[in-house]
DNA sequence: CACCAGGCAAGTA
DNA sequence: TACTTGCATGGT
């Protein structure tokens, strides 16, 4: 009896990068407001801007007496930030008139369909995700990205890594589309919420240091010799 | 210099 | 349905 092949390459490279303790970010609302800074962005790029807001007071800086209000003052502000003004804070995250608008409209939708931040995240996680795709300019690896780091839900995020990386090795095929990725991950792996969130960290951290599109051949990379690894099962 | 990065929506045929 | 294109900065 083996392990499956998607378990072995978790605990392989659990084992060779250590744990990520993802996501980089400290509150809920950060991570929500990153997850759509990220959209096809490096993440250097994406800290910038974080820190711009940080010091427009438009996301919590540091962890205060009370989080959750500081918190919630700071999504009232960014919610009510004119966009041309979001736009300059969030400039070096490229895309910046496009990822204001698309800011604008989940803190919009969030702020008018809840009572507040925790009230959104008791809901239960279909309808959150209902939520969140109806937003213009969520689209799914965003809304998962928000549920899984900011909700802590146990939803599998698929990212271009993800598709780059088991395409490349021939552990998954290659024309599926997002869904059916996610459900070859969420299929066979544990309804746990800690694990999906460290193997999507550690598929983003394989991805960029051994599967750049620049980089087509990775003969160090640690999934090399998974195949014999997993052999009989 | 060219290419790429933790997507998404809108347009075309 | 199945491609294609616009969006934009900063690093390699």
């Amino acid at each position: 009896m083996s392990k499956h092949p998607l378990l072995a390459i978790y605990q392989r490279l659990l084992k060779f990068f250590g744990p990520q303790q993802w996501w980089p970010g400290e509150s809920p609302l950060e991570i929500m407001t990153g997850a759509v800074l990220t959209q096809n962005t490096a993440w250097s790029n994406v800290e910038q801007a974080i820190a711009n807001l940080k010091g427009a007071e438009l996301l919590p800086s540091s962890a205060g007496p009370d989080p959750a209000a500081a918190q919630q003052a700071c999504l009232a502000r960014l919610v009510a930030t004119p966009a041309p003004l979001l736009a300059e804070l969030i400039r070096p995250a490229g895309y910046y008139n496009l990822k204001a608008a698309r800011l604008h409209n989940l803190l919009h939708h969030l702020t008018s369909q809840y009572d507040d931040l925790a009230d959104f995240f008791s809901r239960p996680t279909g309808e959150l995700r209902r939520n969140l795709l109806a937003v213009k300019g969520i689209g799914p690896e965003s809304a998962d990205s928000i549920l899984l780091y900011a909700a802590n839900r146990p939803i599998f995020v698929v990212d271009a890594y993800t598709y780059r990386i088991f395409g490349r090795h021939q552990l998954l095929p290659e024309e599926s589309d997002y869904h059916l990725i996610q459900e070859s991950f969420s299929d066979v792996l544990p309804e746990d919420a800690r694990l999906y969130n460290e193997y999507h960290a550690l598929i983003v951290r394989t991805g960029k240091e051994f599967c750049r599109k620049s980089k087509p051949r990775c003969p160090e990379c640690p999934l090399n010799s998974i195949p014999h690894e997993v052999e009989g099962y």
